[in-house]
DNA sequence: CTTCTTGTTACTGA
DNA sequence: ATCAGTAACAAGAA
């Protein structure tokens, strides 16, 4: 599942891929995965450019640079890929079907997937013969395009990002405050902290050692700075090794992240605990969602 | 055939 | 208001 690590890879990549080239066509093939009018959906991309990518939680940013009778105007294209949502950069077919003249293939320009697939349902044309695929198996992903105004709406719904600088202890202990709920759906609450999803959750309180039904109104001050400390430390190296690949996530260049050999608890039920070597990794449903936890040093 | 998976939203009931 | 639980969405794996 793309969670934050795993959307912050894909901007980093298309943001050196993607910015300031023409959109030569947009062909949308699955008109369900547009939630803004899609009669404008097209119109809105096509001849224009994209000035930006930015982040917020699990949404992608695309600011477009839009040129209507001579008054240019910003928009913006929401992207969130949900669970099996893809978005795959490549280089014209020159590159991928030949290689090389020496045979070789550039792996950096170049994806190990064959597309356009039957899963693909937005494709991107750039005036420099390279494309971008928005693929989803299962069709949860959705695309739209907002005005400045609309994506301040949306905005207001993400609470504190986790990387930022100013996501400070002092601000984690204040949201905090007043809550009844456990740990684990306190941190899969986007309006709290945005960006953590299934994986990220049961890893951040495998480190902390903090059980994921604790409520969150019995921690004290030490293990809510736990907590705090374990959500950047996760993040940040989840980030330096290009996300997780479980199911269907791969980055823009069609890559499997990196950080699947570091996971501690998640998928690993039955398994023997990496850090006490004495609890097995237990399974169980909490907040609605399947939850990784050792029973014997988390507490 | 059934069950499970997952992010988000919407809804219900306490 | 706040929280827990569940259905819905889609499609595939087991």
């Amino acid at each position: 599942m793309p969670e934050l690590p795993e959307v912050e890879t894909i901007k980093n990549d298309l943001k050196q891929k993607i910015l300031n080239k023409k959109i030569k066509r947009v062909d949308l093939r699955t008109k369900k995965i547009v939630k803004s009018p899609v009669k404008d959906f097209v119109l809105d991309l096509e001849r224009n450019k994209f000035a930006d990518i930015e982040r917020r939680g699990k949404l992608l940013i695309f600011s477009v640079k839009t040129r209507q009778r001579l008054v240019s105007t910003t928009k913006y294209l929401l992207i969130h890929l949900r669970m099996t949502g893809q978005l795959i950069y490549q280089k014209g077919k020159e590159i991928t079907a030949g290689g090389h003249s020496d045979g070789s293939r550039d792996r950096f320009e170049t994806c190990p997937c064959d597309l356009p697939d039957k899963h693909t349902h937005i494709i991107f044309y750039f005036n420099d013969n390279s494309q971008l695929f928005f693929n989803d198996l299962r069709r949860f992903g959705v695309a739209k395009i907002v005005d400045e105004k609309e994506l301040e709406k949306i905005l207001d719904n993400f609470g504190a990002e986790p990387l930022d600088k100013k996501f400070s202890l002092k601000i984690f202990r204040d949201l905090i405050k007043n809550k009844k709920e456990n740990a684990k759906s306190f941190l899969l609450n986007q309006k709290y902290v945005a960006g953590i999803g299934n994986i990220y959750a049961d890893e951040i309180l495998f480190k902390a050692s903090i059980l994921p039904s604790r409520k969150i109104d019995s921690l004290k001050d030490k293990e809510i700075k736990k907590i705090y400390q374990a959500i950047k430390s996760v993040l940040k190296k989840a980030v330096k090794y290009r996300g997780t690949t479980f199911y269907s996530y791969l980055d823009a260049r069609g890559r499997r992240g990196n950080f699947t050999k570091f996971l501690k608890v998640y998928k690993r039920e039955g398994k023997r605990c990496l850090r006490c070597k004495k609890g097995i990794i237990q399974k169980a449903k909490i907040a609605g969602r399947g939850t990784r936890y050792c029973d014997k040093c988390q507490k």
